[in-house]
DNA sequence: ATATAAATGCAATAGTATTGCATTTATGAT
DNA sequence: ATCATAAATGCAATACTATTGCATTTATAT
């Protein structure tokens, strides 16, 4: 197993009180429904699976607060839709130290957060990179299941 | 010079040519347009340079038939917008050859293609990249210089 | 229990991208 | 040079993603 595990002891109440924010029954659901999963869930999916009981706004809001706190971290996919996985336990509010590599399936189109770091890359001279984002693209573990079948 | 200079010999007519396209005076604006600077150009500012000429959906058109031909590659930036550079000239319909490094300025929001090539990055068990994608992210030449003075 | 600030829901609006169809244009054949 | 044809364009409509303003509801501290 080399792809990031999920957190099984994800507990949302005690997330929004470390980051103190108030938990309501909203901000809870959408950390229930995005730990429930070890890939990234975009987000049309959280809209699909929790549009009847958040609008559509509230849901927009929810995950920018999440993304400014450090408790989730934003991978874009190609056609430039925003996709959600939890962060590590280190990232904070000033900065995110999520700098793994991304996985996006072109089969199944799924976000794999792997436990892969990527390696030190030398800038052109003047150029100064604070952080850096790497996505491969291919076949995933299960899509490559499915298609040796 | 690390980054990636503009090729000045760009001709569109004969990009066009080459790709068995139609040249169109909307074809050619628009590589000529992106063929003026050696950083990457999004829809947006395209839109805001050549709406007067070009109609916005015949530009996305263009845009698109651009990318799938392998003379343009797409370069998704942290909004999720589309930004546009030429392609190396190794890249066809079939498969693009892009795998250099981006650089995305956090203060004039640039991207630069930069001639620095990814290294090989070993996936997960299962896993089988295609193609990789990397973007730094951070304060470009000009604008550092800018910061100092 | 109550006051207060914050979060939510709803309507409106903005930005990005695609589709359908009538009209125009580029290109090859005559 | 003219014409026929397929392709490209422009325009209207539509879809999808995201944000803003404001009235109402809710969480939390007192
Ligand atoms: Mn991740
Ligand atoms: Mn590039
Ligand atoms: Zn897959
Ligand atoms: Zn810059």
């Amino acid at each position: 197993m080399q792809n990031q595990s999920n957190n099984m002891t994800i507990d949302p109440v005690n997330i929004l009180k470390e980051h103190s924010l108030k938990h309501t029954k909203q901000r809870i659901r959408v950390l229930e429904e995005i730990a429930l999963d070890t890939v990234a869930i975009s987000q049309p999916e959280l809209e699909k699976k929790l549009g009847k009981e958040i609008d559509r706004v509230t849901l927009y809001r929810i995950l920018n607060i999440y993304e400014d706190k450090g408790i989730l971290h934003r991978i874009m996919d190609m056609n430039g839709t925003a996709n959600y996985a939890i962060c590590s336990s280190s990232c904070s509010e000033d900065h995110h130290h999520d700098e793994h590599v991304h996985f996006n399936c072109t089969n199944c189109t799924k976000i794999y957060c792997l436990d892969v770091v990527l390696p030190q890359i030398k800038m052109p001279q003047g150029f100064t990179a604070a952080t850096m984002h790497t996505t491969a693209y291919g076949i995933c573990e299960k899509c490559s299941v499915m298609v040796s079948k």
